[in-house]
DNA sequence: GAAAAACTGTACCGATCAGTTCAAAAATCA
DNA sequence: TGATTTTTGAACTGATCGGTACAGTTTTTC
């Protein structure tokens, strides 16, 4: 990697971490550029104004958020309630850690912003579409009930987001919760998802 | 009512629709001034500072917010799903409204400016009992199934939300949802719910 | 109706910030 | 090595903003 890059890439790591720490208004370029060291016309001769580096920071944050979940989609196993409590404790553990809820306040705070939500949503739209094939199979399995997969998958994260999310996003506590609270939060909510999404027993 | 309390609350009125639009930084003193007429003095001898401002603009939302949604919580019929449908989509209604959205956003966006979002958070615990005594009638009276009503009531809320609440904070869709809408998640929303939390029937 | 309190308009202060300029120094490339 | 590109630091510009000062006017209160 030449040194233009990595600067360039230095630039991009610190003024993420201000933008998330901060906000995009309490951040300056003169604070961006104390902490990454050099000159204030380098960082202009990367990036043209204070709002493509945003910009640039957002994008590149989305994609990594996007494709880290998307792994976490695993889909072997047949029983749903180890494969979704196996995706769920990934996946809220994951969405709760500090810098993800950071990324999250930041996208609401200044989802207007160049259309950043709207670019984050439509990736958040692709992430669905991989949790619905998950619920396709298991209801064509027989395994689910068989119902509108994107619904369910919808539904699913609702649920597990059910629990922790909003305290996260309000502040209204400071620390991250501990894996043993994630254990339990997922558990309610593969409970009541399985329970709404069993298949039905023909008893007749 | 006095014209110094009819100019305070036009200060307020007109602060808090800047704030709504804008959020904190982005929204001027100088713009709040211009737009409520009079003078910067007066602003500032009713409001010590911007900040004081801004609070005070928020106490009185929340405040607002809490007592519009514990009054659709309507304690009177047996049916939970007819209790919970008429709830529900009055309470999707509500916090879909483009002020309602703008309001959550600031929280989220704002939240640890003088502890708003923990403010506001606390305002919800207390709406969530109000949710949870209705589960709980509805669970001894064995209309639903027997368990945590505490739980019931956040994922509930959680599954009520689930469609629709994320596109409007990112502002990835730019409309309001219309009747027809809010009718459908709600339907889906109870009864996912309905079939969770249904009576367990002792079929021996 | 007079004293007190509140309001108005405008100009101003100090601070901050995005972005620029420029000449010297360093890194890159041929 | 020599030419070229990039980086550096520091000072600077123009604009905005929160908040103040103040002198004159209006409104409230008793």
């Amino acid at each position: 990697m030449t040194k233009k890059e990595t600067k360039r890439q230095a630039i991009l790591d610190t003024a993420y971490k201000l933008f998330q720490a901060q906000g995009f208004e309490k951040t300056s370029m003169s604070e961006i550029n104390t902490l990454v060291g050099g000159s204030k016309a380098t960082i202009y001769s990367h990036f043209h104004s204070k709002e493509e580096l945003f910009v640039e920071c957002m994008m590149a944050a989305t994609e990594e958020y996007i494709v880290n979940i998307i792994t976490l989609v695993d889909k072997s196993g047949n029983d749903p309630q180890i494969v979704l409590t196996e995706f769920g404790e990934r996946f809220l553990g994951f969405i709760c850690s500090s810098g993800m809820v950071a990324m999250r306040r930041l996208l609401i705070a200044e989802g207007n912003r160049f259309g950043i939500g709207k670019l984050f949503f439509a990736k958040i739209m692709a992430l669905r579409a991989h949790v619905s094939a998950l619920m396709s199979r298991f209801m064509s399995m027989g395994t689910l009930r068989d119902d509108d997969p994107q619904l369910a998958a919808d539904q699913l994260r609702a649920l597990l987001e059910a629990e922790l999310l909003e305290s996260l996003l309000l502040e209204a506590r400071n620390d991250t919760p501990d894996q043993q609270e994630i254990t339990l939060a997922v558990q309610r909510a593969i409970t009541t998802f399985l329970r709404a999404y069993a298949p039905v027993t023909n008893s007749n």
